[in-house]
DNA sequence: CTCCGGCGTTGGAGCGCTCTATTGGTTGGA
DNA sequence: TCCAACCAATAGAGCGCTCCAACGCCGGAG
């Protein structure tokens, strides 16, 4: 279990610690021949740099922390493969953490990810006060994703709810539907900027909006569902609805399913975020899509910023979601 | 940026930097009115301890390294959360890598967790070669999760495929059922087992086994399903398919409906996995869950068995699986 | 032949912490 | 009264590495 340190290869190759760390380092002041040796030694010993040890030395630390407030949530799966993929190639490592949507803990987690003196931390749409994350931003770099904040010190990386809310509204109005009624998300974080877009596209084409209070999951979107068609007169039924997200669209088509109305055919269904279970052939749900990885990556060039470039002005990446049509929309039957 | 020190904790208490790190430690030698000096200074200064100095003059690491071959799948979510709660409670940090399923990547993934001399390596479901594994046993505990093993030098924490399977077809035949087919997960790794639980279970009830060769996804099922009602004459059709997994149920399911049968009334469908998938009301799938979390915790316990107490001999974990059942079963009609 | 500049190389200090050995001060039993 | 025993507290070495200042060496200019 003891591994070779600098030491231990400086000795087998027959050179200075110091040497070593060049090589290492690949510093071109190395001579081509102690370099082989080097990295002969290296390799026979089996030898890898310490990377903590390294970090003391230097006084900069190549961790990113991360924080997700839910691991189970696929999105944030899909926004950590972004980071992880940019962190790769800047030579950075991930350590990661999670906070179970609880502000106790996630606070907790934090901390912890500080104790590594990370160059910088990414927050996946965390409940913690603003407070804690000024305090942290005080600390290290601090970069939002799925989250906004005033703060000077911190950046932020969303999408454009509005505009996806958009991207679903015009889609529907260019088949032809007139009166499309929102599932709201309720209290997610997501929805008010969701509903606004909703509200926004409606008015623009001179259509009344009908948004009916939900949450973000599939049980609650049945629920809306059922309760909308018992309040509104048969005539006046909606043809598309525009849900807060997949899982809530997927109980509404359960519900209209239920109610005798085929999807597309009798009503249109748009989601949002393009999860997974959108993709299965049998939802096949026309949704909105995140750029996830994007999202990702652009978080940890941010960090990067202000880390290598010193950059101290927020970033506030807001982007662009697009509109994946599959099969829950077409036009309304006359 | 710059974070306080330890000295700059002990001057301000107005004690040396040894009793800082004494009271850190909690240690019971440190008189009550020095410790309390000493906390009170941390707090003011906002004193963090530094995860990686403390490694490096300790020889000893909190750090424990995971690798998932696929952060998207969901199985691995609840895992992780295991992994972290027990890595919490035992006061270790996770270092978190992907692999993508990628053996090179995979790889290269394992070297940046091992740098960080970590005190323990978690495998989840790697793709990698047993000599990259062997080789990384040399250097520090490693435990596989959702792969077997024959290294003494690493553990293995693994649900019981064969009990999962048995508990599925014991299901299905306590209902009723005698022609029940099993949809197979191909190459999955956990797929032998399960084909063989189920061909066991069978065997048993002196029932013939039908295995439709298929995949883990829900075109798979599909294809399996439409595929088996076309070779098999209508009177011989089973009245019940036990899934690889949820997925592939999932795909069964809508080729059974398409074929029209209803599910369960005509034929009863069992998955595999309890996915967040299973658990949405629409689908209601009943399927055999696996503790995840439990072999999260299970993993980490393992590494601490062998950091701390010194075990040498590996531990083999294999989990009793459980049936969740929901809405997707019932007697077959007569 | 001496001197200088530059290159490849090295020693050593130090990053923030732990840990062993040791100090100085207090008790209590002989 | 003295010393062993004990306790709280500390000095200092060292973990594996980086980085700066300084070194020896060589070739070419003077």
């Amino acid at each position: 279990m003891a591994r070779p340190t600098m030491e231990d290869v400086a000795a087998r190759a027959g050179v200075s610690r110091a040497l070593v760390s060049l090589v290492f380092n690949n510093s071109p002041k190395v001579s081509e021949h102690r370099r082989a040796a080097v990295l002969a030694a290296a390799e026979e010993l089996g030898y890898q740099p310490h990377v903590m040890a390294r970090a003391l030395a230097s006084r900069t630390s190549t961790v990113l922390g991360v924080m997700v407030s839910d691991l189970r949530n696929a999105f944030f799966a899909d926004v950590i493969e972004g980071l992880e993929s940019a962190a790769r190639d800047a030579g950075f490592e991930l350590v990661l953490n999670t906070g179970s949507r609880n502000p106790a803990r996630e606070n907790a987690a934090l901390a912890n990810l500080l104790s590594f003196h990370p160059a910088g931390v990414v927050l996946l749409s965390p409940v913690l006060p603003a407070s804690a994350i000024e305090a942290a931003a005080a600390t290290c770099p601090v970069v939002l994703v799925s989250r906004g904040s005033r703060l000077s010190t911190v950046d932020t990386v969303n999408d454009d709810g509005v505009a996806g809310s958009t991207l679903a509204v015009e889609h529907l109005i260019s088949l032809g539907h007139r009166r499309i009624a929102h599932l709201d998300g309720g209290s997610a974080t997501t929805a008010a900027a969701r509903r606004k877009g909703y509200r926004v596209a409606m008015a623009r084409h001179g259509l009344d909006p009908l948004v009916v209070r939900s949450e973000h999951t599939d049980v609650a979107g049945e629920k809306a569902v059922h309760h909308l068609l018992a309040t509104v007169e048969r005539r006046e039924w909606p043809t598309a609805l525009f849900a807060g997200n997949d899982f809530n669209a997927f109980g509404a088509i359960s519900a209209c399913e239920e109610e005798g109305l085929r999807v597309p055919e009798d009503i249109s269904v748009v989601g949002y975020d393009n999860t997974s279970l959108a993709a299965l052939k049998r939802v096949w749900l026309t949704t909105i899509d995140q750029p996830r990885m994007e999202m990702g990556r652009l978080a940890v060039q941010a960090l990067l910023e202000r880390v290598r470039d010193g950059r101290t002005t927020p970033a506030r990446h807001l982007l662009h979601p697009s509109l994946v049509v599959r099969g829950t929309t077409c036009p309304p039957t006359a």
